[in-house]
DNA sequence: ACAGAATCAAATTAT
DNA sequence: TTGATTCTGT
C-alpha cells in the first residue's frame, strides 16, 4: 500500500460497508481493485474463495488476474473468482440449473445463433428488422422486463410483434435447453428472487464482491450485485460516469444514482489524480467532458508536464488519412525512440479498420486489430462446436441439425423435416426423436439408415464424454471425435481450391488446441468447456508472447488500455458523434433521445483522448464513403470543445503526394535505419 | 486452376 | 454503390 494517493488507500482500507468509488480515467482504480483483494487476503483474513471481482470483458478479467499473481503468491489465489459478469453467470447456472429449469448440460447460444433462431419465428429476409427485434427483446431482458410485461408496455404494432416474439423465443430457448447471453444474468436473478434458499446460499458464500466498470452495468446486472451480496452489502463498486459508453446495450448510469439510495451508508470515494497523460491531453478531455450534464463533481488533475501539442489533421479522404497516419507512425517510431506497441490507432467504427489495415501493411508496419469477432465466426469453427454442444446438450436442436447435415451423410432437407414434425407431435428434441425406434417407420429406409448411422455415432461419443462414470480426458476425446466425424475430408470435398481447405483445418487445429488448453487450465469437462467458448472473444486468443505490434482498436474496445502515442482517426460529425439510426427500426423524433446520444458519443471521445499518455493526434477528412456514396464531412464538434490553443490546418508531410509518392518515402525511410518488421 | 461474371447483402458499438 | 463471395467457363 506503499504507492498509493490518501484516496486510492482509503479505497483498499474501506471495510465498514458498501462503498462506491468513482475512479476518473488514468487514476489506477484497477491498481485499486487488485490492491483491495491483496488486503483482504493478507491483511484481513479472508480467504480467497470468498473473494470474487466481476468485470465486463475477459480480457480485462485477464488483466487483473496477472496484476493479482504480482502481489499474492499461487497458493493465497486459490478459489479467487475473477470472471465476467456473464461467466459467473454460467458459474451460477451450473449449480442452479434445476430451479432454472435447465439440465446441467445446457447450450450458450452466441447472438447468432440467437439470430437465426429469431428468424426461424418471423418469416422475414429482413435482416435489419430480425435485429431491430432482437436489440430490442435483450433490451427488455436487461431491464428485467417479462414477456408479459412487455405485452403491457408495447405502444406500437411493431413493438406487439416483438412481444409476440419474446415470447415464443423464450419458449424456444428452453425448449432447446439453452440460453442467450441475457440469460446468463437474468436467470440467476430470477432464481434469486424465487428462493430464499440459493440466496442465503450464495450470500453466505461470497464475502466480498467487487465490480469493475460499475457504470456499464445494466438493470439486471445490479439486481444481481444486490442479490449477491444482500443485507450485508459488502462490495466496492468502481466506475467511472464519464465513462459510461454501453447505454446502447441497456447499461444505465442511473445504477450509480441509485446505488445512493438504496445504500444510504455508501462510502463515496473519489479518485481524482491522473497519473497517465500530460496536462495537454487532460485539458482537452476534461474540456470535452464538461460539456456533458455531470452525474458526480470530479476534477482530474495531473503532475505531469504540459506535454507535446496536439494536433488536428484535415485529410482529404479515408485513404490518404490512413496512409498519412501510417507514414507519421513510422516516423514517430524513430524520433522518439519508440517501439510499435507504444502506439494506438483508434476509431468509431470497426470498418474503419479496413483500409488502415491496408495502409500499414504496405509500409510493413505490423499491427495487431483488437476485437472483432472473426475466429468464433468461422464456419469450421461453428460445426465442431456443434458437436460439441450436441454432445452436452440433447436438447440443442440447431446444433441437431448442424452436425447431422454436416458433413453430409445422407440426412437432408426431408429427413430433418419428418424428425421435426415427429419431435413437436410429441414434445421431443430433434435428437430424442430421431433416436426412437419409431423412426423406421416414419422415415423410407435409405434415410433411416443414414440417420440410425449418425445417431450411434452421436450415442457412442456421449457415452465417453458427458456421462459421469467414464468421463475421459478431454484431449483424447477431441482428436477422437474429429477423427470420427472425418471433418479434414469433408473440407476437401466441400471447397474446391486446396490452399482454402488447407486452411480451414489449420483453424480447426487451432480450435483443438484453444479447447484442450482451457480444459486443462481450468479443469473443465466437455460440457463446462463448451459452455463457457460462447463467452469467448478473438481477444483472448492472443496468448502469443507479446508481440511488438500497432494496436487498431475500436473506441469501445480501448476502454482500459493506455498508449504512449495515439492517433484518434475518423473525427467528423456523422462519425464521431455517430448519427444514423439502425435500418429497421421506426423512430419518433425526439430530443431527449438524440442529446443522450450525443452525450454518449461525447464520453466515447473522452475514453479515446484519455487513453493518451503522452501525444495524441487527430484527424478527420473531407469526405467520405458513408453508406453507399461518397459524401462531404465536416469536422467533429467535439474538437472544438477540446479548446485547443490553436489548430494548424495540417500537419500531414505528405499532403501533396500522390499514395506512390507516399509509399516510395517510406520505403526510403526504412532503409535509412529503421528497422520494421 | 484461375479469372471474370453474376449474385447478394449491407446500417455502430459487443458479452 | 461496393465489396465479397460464389459460380461458370476456359
Amino acid at each position: 500500500m506503499v504507492n498509493m494517493n490518501d484516496a486510492q488507500r482509503e479505497a483498499v482500507h474501506y471495510l465498514d460497508g458498501p462503498s462506491l468509488v468513482l475512479a476518473g480515467a488514468g487514476s489506477g482504480k484497477t491498481r485499486v481493485i487488485t490492491g483491495k483483494i491483496a488486503y483482504l487476503i493478507k491483511t484481513c483474513g479472508y480467504s480467497a474463495r470468498q473473494i470474487v471481482a466481476v468485470t465486463f470483458t475477459n480480457k480485462a478479467a485477464l488483466e487483473m488476474q496477472s496484476r493479482l499473481s504480482l502481489l499474492l503468491d499461487k497458493s493465497q489465489t486459490r478459489g479467487l473468482t475473477v470472471s465476467t459478469f456473464h461467466s459467473l453467470g454460467v458459474r451460477f447456472l451450473r449449480e442452479e440449473f434445476a430451479a432454472a429449469g435447465l439440465k446441467q448440460g445446457f447450450s450458450v447460444l452466441d447472438s447468432q445463433d440467437c439470430l437465426g433462431l429469431i428468424q426461424s419465428l418471423i418469416a422475414t429476409t429482413d435482416r435489419g428488422r430480425l435485429k431491430a427485434v432482437q436489440q430490442r427483446i435483450s433490451l427488455w431482458k436487461n431491464a428485467l422486463v417479462t414477456p408479459d410485461q412487455a405485452a403491457h408496455l408495447a405502444e406500437s404494432a411493431q413493438a406487439l410483434e416483438a412481444v409476440h416474439t419474446y415470447h415464443s423465443y423464450q419458449a424456444t430457448l428452453r425448449a432447446y435447453q439453452s440460453v442467450d447471453f441475457d440469460d446468463l444474468i437474468l436467470l440467476p436473478c430470477q432464481v434469486l428472487a424465487a428462493s430464499e434458499t440459493v440466496r442465503q446460499k450464495w450470500q453466505h458464500r461470497i464475502g466480498y464482491l467487487l465490480v469493475d466498470e460499475y457504470q456499464d452495468t445494466n438493470q439486471c446486472q445490479y439486481q444481481l450485485l444486490k442479490y449477491l451480496t444482500g443485507s450485508r452489502a459488502m462490495f466496492t463498486a468502481v466506475g467511472d460516469d464519464d465513462q459510461a459508453i454501453y447505454g446502447w446495450r441497456g447499461a444505465t448510469v442511473e445504477n450509480l444514482a441509485r446505488l445512493q439510495q438504496d445504500f444510504p451508508e455508501l462510502r463515496l470515494i473519489k479518485l481524482e489524480q491522473n497519473y497517465r497523460s500530460t496536462q495537454r491531453i487532460l485539458s482537452a478531455a476534461n474540456q470535452v467532458i464538461a460539456c456533458n450534464p455531470k452525474l458526480f463533481d470530479k476534477t482530474l488533475w495531473s503532475e505531469h508536464g504540459t506535454g507535446e501539442t496536439i494536433t488536428v489533421t484535415r485529410m482529404d479522404g479515408e485513404l490518404a488519412e490512413a496512409q498519412s497516419v501510417s507514414m507519421r507512425l513510422s516516423a514517430a517510431r524513430v524520433e522518439k525512440q519508440a517501439q510499435w506497441r507504444d502506439f494506438a490507432v483508434l476509431y468509431r467504427s470497426n470498418q474503419q479498420a479496413r483500409v488502415m489495415e491496408q495502409a500499414l501493411r504496405d509500409l510493413r508496419i505490423p499491427y495487431t486489430v483488437s476485437g472483432g469477432q472473426s475466429f468464433f465466426d468461422k464456419s469450421e469453427v461453428r460445426d465442431v462446436l456443434a458437436y460439441l454442444r450436441l454432445l452436452a446438450n440433447d436438447a440443442d436442436d440447431p446444433a441437431f441439425i448442424r452436425a447431422a447435415t454436416t458433413p453430409r451423410r445422407g440426412i437432408g432437407q426431408a429427413t430433418l423435416q419428418a424428425i421435426g414434425q415427429y419431435a413437436s407431435q410429441r414434445q421431443l428434441s430433434m435428437r430424442q426423436a430421431a433416436s426412437e425406434q419409431a423412426m423406421a417407420s416414419v422415415l423410407p429406409a435409405r434415410q433411416f439408415e443414414a440417420l440410425s448411422g449418425f445417431m450411434t455415432f452421436v450415442s457412442r461419443f456421449e457415452a465417453r464424454s458427458v456421462k459421469p462414470p467414464h468421463q475421459e480426458p478431454v484431449d483424447q476425446l477431441l482428436d477422437e471425435l474429429i477423427q470420427a466425424i472425418g471433418y479434414e475430408n469433408h473440407l476437401y470435398d466441400v471447397s474446391s481450391d486446396d490452399r482454402a481447405a488447407q486452411s480451414k483445418w489449420q483453424t480447426v487445429l487451432d480450435l483443438l488446441e484453444w479447447l484442450k488448453g482451457r480444459a486443462k487450465e481450468s479443469d473443465w469437462n466437455l460440457e463446462t468447456l463448451v459452455q463457457h467458448v460462447a463467452l469467448v472473444t478473438m481477444l483472448d486468443r492472443q496468448t502469443d508472447e507479446s508481440p511488438d505490434t500497432v494496436t487498431l482498436s475500436t473506441l469501445h474496445a480501448a476502454k482500459g488500455l493506455e498508449f504512449p502515442h495515439v492517433f484518434l482517426i475518423g473525427v467528423e460529425e456523422g462519425l464521431l458523434p455517430h448519427l444514423g439510426r439502425s435500418s429497421g427500426d421506426e423512430e419518433p423524433n425526439d430530443a431527449a433521445v438524440d442529446s443522450a446520444r450525443i452525450e454518449e458519443e461525447r464520453r466515447l471521445m473522452y475514453v479515446g483522448i484519455t487513453r493518451a499518455q503522452r501525444s495524441l493526434h487527430l484527424t478527420w477528412c473531407a469526405r467520405r464513403r458513408r453508406q453507399r456514396e461518397e459524401r462531404v464531412c465536416e469536422v467533429s464538434r467535439f474538437i472544438q470543445e477540446m479548446g485547443l490553443e490553436q489548430v494548424k490546418p495540417s500537419e500531414d508531410p505528405g499532403e501533396n503526394m500522390t499514395p506512390k509518392a507516399r509509399i516510395d518515402m517510406l520505403k526510403s525511410m526504412l532503409s535509412k535505419g529503421s528497422r520494421a518488421r
